[in-house]
Order: C-alpha cells, then structure tokens, then sequence
DNA sequence: ACTTGTCCTGTCATGCCGTCAGCTTACCGT
DNA sequence: ACGGTAAGCTGACGGCATGACAGGACAAGT
C-alpha cells in the first residue's frame, strides 16, 4: 500500500538501514516517555541509538516528523478497540459488561501508548492538522460505533438527545480520565473506583438507564 | 504576601525592571498562542519585546520558568470561577440555567487562557509537580463546589454514586471539550449544540435526573 | 558632581541544528 | 573473484540558541 521507504535524500532503504531507522523509532519511543517534549534532542535519540545526528537526518526530516512517524503507526494500532464496542449487546447485564471491558480496554490502549498520546494531543490542541487527523482516528475507532450504539439503544427513548454529542462526550472522558488519572486520585477517587465509575456512565449514557443490580 | 519581586541574580526590581519583565511575559503569552510551544525560543520572545535574550534572563531562569509564571497568574485568575457553582440552586429550570451558566463560563474562561492552559496540561500530563498543581488549581475551583453540589442534589438518592467521581468526570470533560472543540464539530456536532449538550450532561450528573421542559 | 543601586546589553564559550562531501559496506551481474 | 553501483554512515562545518558575565547607561538621592 504506502510504496517502499525512503530516505529523505530520496534512496530506498534496504535492510540495514530499515533497523536502524526503526532503532531511531524505538529510542524517539523511550526519550519521549522519561523527557518533556520539549527537550528531546536529535542528537541524544541518535546517541541512544548509538549513531550520529546526521544519520537521523537521514530518515527524518526532524523530530516532529519522527513523532509523526510513530504517531502513524499507534493510530493503525488503534483499529482494533474498534472490537470493543461493534457487535456488543447494551442489553441489561452483559450491556454493564460491554461498558466495562471499554472502558478497560481503552484506558489499557491509552496507557500503553501514553507518551506519543501526550504529544499528538498537544499537536491536535495547537491546531496542527496532520496530529488532528492521527488523534481523530484513534477516537474515531470508538466513537464512530458508540455513536451508533446510542442511536440504536437510546434515541428510540428520547429524540432531544445527539447521539454524537453523547458518544463523543463519553470517548473525550475516558481520554481525559486517561491522561490524568493522577488528578481523579487527588480528588479522593481510588484507581480502584475509577474504573466502575467511568464503566457506569459510559452505561447510562449508551442505555439511557442505570444499570441493572 | 509574594515578597518583592526578584532578578534571578537576587536584585529586587523596581519600577522600570518590572514593565520589561512584564512586557516579555506578554510577549510570551503572544508566542504560546501563535506558535507550537517547543518552537518557542528565547531570542524571539526577547525580539519581540524589542529587548535582549540577556535581559530575558535576568528575569527568568527559562522559558519554563516564565511560563510557570504566566500559569500561576491565570490560576489566581481561575479562583472566580466558584461563583459559577456555589451558592447556585439545581432545582428545577433554576437548575438548567446553572447549568449554562457554568457550561458557558468554563468555557469562555478556557478560551481565554487557551494557549498556556495547552502547555500546563501537557506539564501536568508529562509529571511535573507544578504544573499538576497549577492545573488542580484551576479544576478544584470548579470541582470542589461542584462536588458539594453533587452530594446535596443526588447523594440523597443514589447512594452507590461517589459525588467526587462525577464532578471530576464532568469538569474533565468540560475541559477536554474546551481543549478540543474541532473534534466535536468533527463529530457533526455543531458549535451552537456542543453547549446545550454538555449543559445538559451536567445537570443530569448534578441533579441525576432529566430537565424539566 | 558624586555615589549608589537598578537596568540593560555586548560578548563569549558552549552545545545543538541541519547539511554535505566522502568514506565504507553490501549486493549484484559477469 | 572482481568490479560496479547504490545503500549506509559519519566527520566536519556554518549557523543559531543558550546562558553567564562584566561593564556601561541611567535615574535618584546627597
């Protein structure tokens, strides 16, 4: 699908050089995870990577476009929480289920990936179209099905309601609770509670109802 | 109650000090909102003040360290929003309009410091202390009232509800709405709708049941 | 005019950025 | 085996930002 990769010079890359644009990758992954955004450095990813600066530049135009890189391939990544809510039931019991392994599986994905979801959201925040687009497809993967989860669950019940504004609520929530879950606990709220919490109105957002006891 | 305000190299300011020091962190304000924080550089903000990057700092020990300057204002700023919550009425249609009135306030107040409330998210996110602290800041002046709104409203009828979980939910959302308004009108959701929506998501959370008409 | 303390900037060493020419290495056809 | 070709890497360099310092400019009081 997306042709051979390319050098920014315009060469192809072979075997060797495809592992150490991909050893770059690994440690741009690391730096971003123990330093703010803010300091990383070209030239300390490529001495982590023990290589030189410039072999960096090779690859990639700088270190945005890296992120970018690495921000592609999480969002790739992102199409299976899709499976987290196509083809589940929001019916009594099992509905209360759906919602907890959503909300499970998305705050698992979120934290997996927190580091490069730091950045993309920044990015997307700053108004920068090409992070924009990665963080609303990683969102998407949930939204686009939640919104039709509220649609076919809830909108019988009462027409006032905007499935996507519902659905895009509940996915901005669990994004937030994601990326600073610190602040719940400083709210008194254990990490033991939070998950329960978040899983319940995900429930009544999606059923419209508290779920059954 | 700050004592005077200082050089780094221990000199009290005085009156002239005090215009270029505040003058940079204006212009300062100006680069966070127009361009990406990681290009932010002190020469350019030194430029724009029409000063030097020594003089710079003489001030400020980095561009961190200004902009935690600029945060701890807005967060004295952000004490006003109690007034949107407390003492309010969630009776009713009194109650609705609470409701659009804090929806409508945060908001707006977001808006307003929407460039260096980007980089104190990104902070708090990344695991610095103070800016964690300064974000808590801003969020507890809604969340605390909001949390004692909760327990009056609709602690009496659910008991398994923790008051403190649903403010935090919904001033994250709140803020994670304000942050990243594109996605919703992504979503198809107007800029004229997103309020009701989220008004009426807060009054339901507060009062834990639907509006009267 | 002189002193004192505030305020600003020229200058400099240091370090990162981003590019290039040129060297080394791997692959391939003969 | 051998040479050709393209891939792969790096040393070196000009350019710019950082951060520290000493010293000059300026205002206010004596």
């Amino acid at each position: 699908m997306t042709g051979q990769v390319r050098t920014v010079d315009g060469r192809v890359a072979g075997r060797r050089g495809q592992e150490t644009r991909q050893k770059l990758l690994d440690c741009l992954r690391e730096m971003l995870s123990t330093s703010p955004y803010r300091d990383v450095k070209v030239i300390d990813v490529a001495r982590m990577a023990g290589t030189s600066p410039a072999t960096f530049y090779q690859y990639f135009p700088d270190v945005e476009g890296a992120v970018l890189e690495i921000a592609e391939e999480m969002a790739e990544d992102s199409g299976g929480l899709k499976e987290l809510v196509e083809g589940k039931s929001w019916a009594g019991k099992t509905g209360a289920a759906t919602s907890e392994e959503l909300v499970d599986g998305f705050l698992a994905f979120w934290r997996k990936n927190d580091a490069i979801l730091r950045v993309v959201t920044l990015g997307a925040a700053e108004g920068d179209k090409r992070f924009f687009k990665i963080r609303m497809k990683v969102l998407n993967s949930v939204v686009a099905p939640l919104t039709e989860a509220v649609r076919t669950n809830q909108g019988k019940t009462d027409k006032t309601i905007d499935p996507a504004a519902v659905a895009g609520s509940l996915v901005s929530l669990l994004a937030s609770a994601a990326e600073h879950q610190k602040a719940f606990t400083s709210w008194g709220v254990k990490v033991k509670d939070l998950k329960p919490n978040l899983a319940l109105q995900v429930y009544m957002g999606v059923a419209g109802k508290k779920p059954p006891k």
